[in-house]
DNA sequence: GCCGTTTTCGGCCCGACTGTTTTCAGTCG
């Protein structure tokens, strides 16, 4: 069972106590156990297997640790099913609509019989929600809307998209008149790798035009909401963006505030709660004479919590503020660490330019090294290369590197691992590349330990040295392979190999808590773009954001590196 | 349900907005 479900199990209660009522923080507890759960990176099922006590974790206790033995031995929860049957099995889908929560969908169920998406929309046409306390025909319209905003399932945006949406937004906002500063927060200052919507914080002066020009916006479809510090309007591609205007004496709160996420931003509130101090988005304040001591700046807002600034990227209450406290937060990596790239595609196989053209473009990215990894023969459609094609090819990265000086390009190949775990081309010429990659690009579908097998094998050849995108997912598009993540980073320490982070935004491959897990365990990590195209050498800075993400510092990244001590890393390890 | 150099019981983050109300409940982030 993977960590997934177990959480979906702790969601599912959550959300079922709720629809009967009951006590907010017993049900928080739930939804912790179903984050902490799916946020994890080893497998739950292997630590209760292996004897550990989950109660070691915070926010798991006696209760849940219990539940999820019950859950692991039999693969079924009693306590999840005898809620299911306190509930009409319609109800949880409900709470999906926007604006709608527990209270009104009992309401609506108690008093109409209402216990479907068809039932409620119906129900609201016809104009009977009003009849009923607190409701309304605003809010009619306003759960028809919800339905059919659900029933287009715009869901989450990678983060690529966000960050360019933003980008572009903020350039237009920019030319409003009066307009001092404008911040992206939220998931997306996290570099989550997905957002479900953006926040934009502006300061700007009174009379500013900024909420006119905003829902003013060409790309805008719909204006949820215009008022004098908060606006909210819908994109026609469906995402959903709030701009705020905060006073200049609480931009650091406010910051704080909108970047969440929102277990990082409880634990914090809790933090100041017990030195006497409340924290809002507005500052924080002294709780007995409501002076303010800080708000300006978001250093100063973690300054009066006792603790130094905290990244974004490690705001998730994953241990951040205890690290913090002690004063071991990582110095986390920089794009500007990277010394080079070691996972492209040229012409010669699926990409799209030349190699002289990718040294090119990686010497104005300021690097001092590329590897040339072509697909091999096995991925056709990729025009994948065979021994032969190979070997002229390295002959062609040796007359180029013959022209360089203060540059390299490696030799190398993207090679299959195939179903069986061997490699789709020989060791005599896997012998003659300096970056070997071994990549799984067929048979997705294997059965967890025969996929784990099937790449272990591959990492016990010699001639590997790089395990790349190593669990093959895409996000919002294909789920990773079935696969024992810890056992492939244990063999791939055991046998020198160097683990991936594929920056390719699509894949961002090892995720951030395995990649997490992969720096804990001792494995030495690569950030590369697996660039089809000059242009897609920029797409490195995803890959940096999920090594941030994951808490990794540029001494666990092979790649940055000097040459030289790049490739002894790759030979020794060291 | 979780947690504890103020506690094994009694707390548990905070404020805005909306739509419905004449002071507030529900929802959201």
């Amino acid at each position: 069972m993977e960590n997934k479900q177990i959480a979906n199990f702790f969601a599912e209660i959550a959300e079922l106590l709720e629809l009967q009522g009951e006590n907010p923080f017993r049900i928080r507890s739930y939804q912790n156990a179903a984050r902490i759960f799916g946020d994890m990176s080893e497998s739950v099922v292997a630590m209760v297997r292996s004897g550990q006590d989950l109660r070691e974790i915070p926010g798991i206790g006696e209760g849940i640790s219990k539940k999820i033995i019950e859950i692991v031995e039999t693969g079924k929860l009693k306590f999840l099913e005898e809620q299911r049957a306190k509930v009409p099995a319609g109800l949880p889908e409900l709470l999906r609509i926007e604006g709608l929560g527990p209270k009104k969908v009992k309401l609506f169920y108690d008093r109409l019989g209402i216990d479907s998406l068809d039932k409620l929309e119906d129900a609201a046409k016809a104009g009977k929600l009003r009849e009923l306390e607190g409701m309304g025909e605003k809010s009619e319209e306003k759960i028809l809307k919800g339905i059919a905003t659900l029933r287009r399932g715009l869901g989450r945006f990678k983060l690529s998209v966000g960050l360019s949406y933003a980008e572009a937004l903020v350039a237009y906002l920019k030319k409003a008149k009066g307009v001092k500063r404008l911040e992206p927060s939220g998931s997306l200052r996290r570099r989550c790798e997905t957002v479900g919507d953006l926040d934009i914080l502006a300061i700007c002066a009174n009379d500013s035009p900024l909420m006119d020009n905003f829902t003013a916006y060409d790309d805008v479809e719909e204006v949820i909401a215009k008022g004098e510090t908060k606006s909210s309007v819908r994109l026609r591609c469906g995402l959903h963006v709030d701009v705020r205007v905060l006073e200049p004496g609480s931009f650091g709160s406010g910051l704080q505030y909108f970047t969440g996420s929102k277990a990082h931003n409880i634990a914090l509130r809790s933090r100041a709660n017990d030195r006497g101090l409340k924290l809002s988005e507005y500052g924080v304040f002294e709780i007995q004479t409501d002076k303010k001591v800080a708000g300006k700046s978001e250093e100063e807002v973690y300054k009066v919590l006792d603790l130094p600034l905290i990244p974004p990227e490690l705001r998730e209450d994953r241990g951040e503020i205890e690290a913090a406290e002690k004063g071991e937060l990582p110095k986390l990596i920089e794009l500007s660490d990277i010394h080079g790239d070691l996972q492209m595609h040229t012409k010669e196989s699926d990409g799209k330019d030349t190699i002289e053209e990718m040294v090119e473009a990686a010497k104005n990215l300021g690097y001092e090294y590329i590897a040339i990894t072509e697909h091999s023969k096995a991925v056709r459609i990729a025009n994948g290369l065979d021994e032969k094609r190979l070997a002229e090819h390295l002959k062609r990265i040796d007359k180029v590197n013959a022209k360089l000086s203060g540059f390299r390009v490696l030799k190398g190949i993207e090679v299959d691992i195939l179903a069986d775990g061997s490699l789709d081309l020989s060791d005599d010429i896997l012998k003659e590349c300096e970056v070997v990659v071994g990549s799984v690009h067929s048979r997705f579908n294997m059965e967890e330990k025969e996929m784990t097998q099937r790449i272990i094998r591959a990492l016990k050849n010699p001639n590997v040295n790089f395990l790349g995108h190593p669990t093959g997912r895409l996000i919002l598009e294909r789920e990773p392979y079935k696969v024992d993540l810890k056992e492939v980073i244990k063999a791939a320490i055991d046998n020198n190999v160097i683990v991936e982070i594929n920056a390719y935004p699509d894949r961002l491959d090892l995720r951030d808590v395995d990649a997490r897990m992969a720096k804990e365990m001792g494995a030495k990590l690569s950030i590369s773009t697996d660039a089809h195209s000059k242009l897609q050498l920029d797409v490195m800075k995803y890959g940096v954001f999920t090594a941030r993400r994951a808490w990794l510092e540029a001494k666990d990244v092979v790649n940055t590196l000097p040459l030289a001590r790049l490739l002894k890393a790759i030979r020794t390890g060291t």
